[in-house]
DNA sequence: CGGGCACATATGGGATCGCATGGGAATGGA
DNA sequence: TCCATTCCCATGCGATCCCATATGTGCCCG
């Protein structure tokens, strides 16, 4: 296994940490585990993307894109790299969560993790159960919209695997 | 035999256990078995979906077409990714299903598998009965439109292979 | 041709292990 | 000295493993 797969939801303790689930540390393990872990508020949700050195390349690859010293890049810079925290785990397999991260996802007592494959995401709960509702009901039309575009290749691939 | 075919239908025993049907094992071991199976709510219906590694391919496959840190990705990596559950294999081929996944097909005390050649679905026994009435009525009305086009082969091949 | 034996599968229960969680002790910085 | 953070250990619950039993199916031998 070497993808983040599934959710699972932990509490926060007393003391501010969250034990993180034992199969994304798996994966966290076998992707070159270097004491900590990549954290950063998510771009477009009241969320947390976190992951390892693969996620941490990839952000790399992403400004390698653009032109330096372009407004583009000096943003995104900003946006991705500005915000990261390096959270190391402990010997039991939590971390503690600053204070400023906690605000942005609005965390207080229970933590839902959400594999992505290359990422994960930490969620407070309840806004993740609405997130989910919502991401199930625009793939339904996202799903129309691959069927009735017709690569036919892709085609077989898409009946496969969303149903 | 490399494709998932026919149906099964095993007890969940007071631990919440269910044996994959010996078949249906062997498939995917010749699959490229990693140790687990995937496993996610039915997008459409309320049943389960699962299969091997061919599987979780084609779901990184639908991914892979998009761009990072899209809408479109993020929404079809919650639905798809984080709704999955690998689970595993025990030594007597049985499988747990979590709590989640068993509402999601209101799975209590037995499960039918059902073949669909590179994947399965699970579903509540009675649940399963309804829908496979409901597929062979709109397969004769499918059969009668292949009839009145013209191609007889398919007619076959369709038929054989879906129920 | 028939009986019985061997094997595979499904199912149940007990024992063991790992993980999440909680709290106290040690460490370090202000 | 006080507060915050990190380390270490204890515990309870759930998951996993292992073994026992039942039911059936095919095969071999009489």
């Amino acid at each position: 296994m070497d993808r983040f797969v599934s959710t699972f939801t932990n509490k926060i303790d007393s003391k501010g940490r969250v034990s993180v689930p034992a199969s994304f540390r798996a994966v966290l393990e076998r992707d070159g585990y270097a004491g900590g872990l990549y954290c950063y508020p998510s771009l477009d949700a009241q969320a947390l993307d976190a992951g390892g050195e693969r996620l941490a390349k990839k952000i790399d690859g992403l400004l390698a894109g653009l032109p330096d010293y372009s407004d583009e890049r000096d943003e995104l810079s900003v946006a991705l790299y500005g915000d990261v925290q390096v959270l190391s785990i402990d010997g039991d397999g939590r971390i503690v969560l600053p204070e400023s991260l906690r605000e942005h996802a609005n965390l207080a007592t229970a933590v839902t993790f959400v594999g992505l494959g290359d990422k994960f995401q930490m969620w407070e709960p309840k806004a993740f159960e609405e997130r989910r509702r919502e991401a199930r009901s625009k793939v339904q039309v996202t799903r129309k919209l691959f069927a009735a575009g017709g690569r036919s290749s892709d085609d077989d691939g898409n009946e496969g695997a969303r149903e």
